[in-house]
DNA sequence: GCCAACGTTGGC
DNA sequence: GCCAACGTTGGC
């Protein structure tokens, strides 16, 4: 199982409208970046991806699960851009902040960090758990 | 709201 | 294939 991150500005589509769509889930559309489309196309279900807060407030707020394989974006016809469908798993009982990991020796290699714009990018495991930690999340295993 | 950083486009 | 111009993202 692989770690992701994937970033939504609030104000178009936060943290409460993914728990809103249920175990439904909701098609990560959208996305017009090779990069990040190359991280979906790479993940299976079943992945978890923190769901990161942009722009108005920059803050980890809640883990996402991967539902469906990445599948032609609906939202256009160019067959260039997939997109994958997730679900909202778990809130952080306590939101990471951007400052946070910055001030966090161990996550100054997080692409977070390293490139503040691409959209969904990978997480090692090793920060993953730091950051579960941060954000008080009890994890199983 | 500003602007730096980055990705994409298109002229040559 | 280079690179200037442009558009977008996202931190602040």
């Amino acid at each position: 199982m692989a770690f992701w991150l994937m970033k939504s500005e609030p104000d178009v589509f936060g943290w409460p409208d993914l728990v809103a769509r249920g175990d439904a889930g909701e098609e990560w559309d959208g996305v017009r970046n090779y990069q990040a489309r190359n991280n979906m196309r790479a993940m299976e279900v079943g992945d978890l991806a923190f769901f990161y807060h942009s722009r108005s407030e920059t803050a980890v707020v809640g883990i996402a699960e991967v539902i469906a394989p990445a599948h032609p974006d609906s939202t256009t016809d160019d067959p260039r851009w997939e997109c994958v469908d997730i679900r909202a798993k778990a809130p952080l009982p306590r939101p990471v902040t951007l400052a946070e990991i910055k001030a966090e020796p161990r996550l100054a290699e997080m692409v977070l960090v390293r490139n503040s714009r691409l959209s969904v990018q990978p997480v090692l495991p090793e920060e993953w758990h730091i950051v579960c930690a941060m954000g008080g999340v009890a994890e199983a295993g």
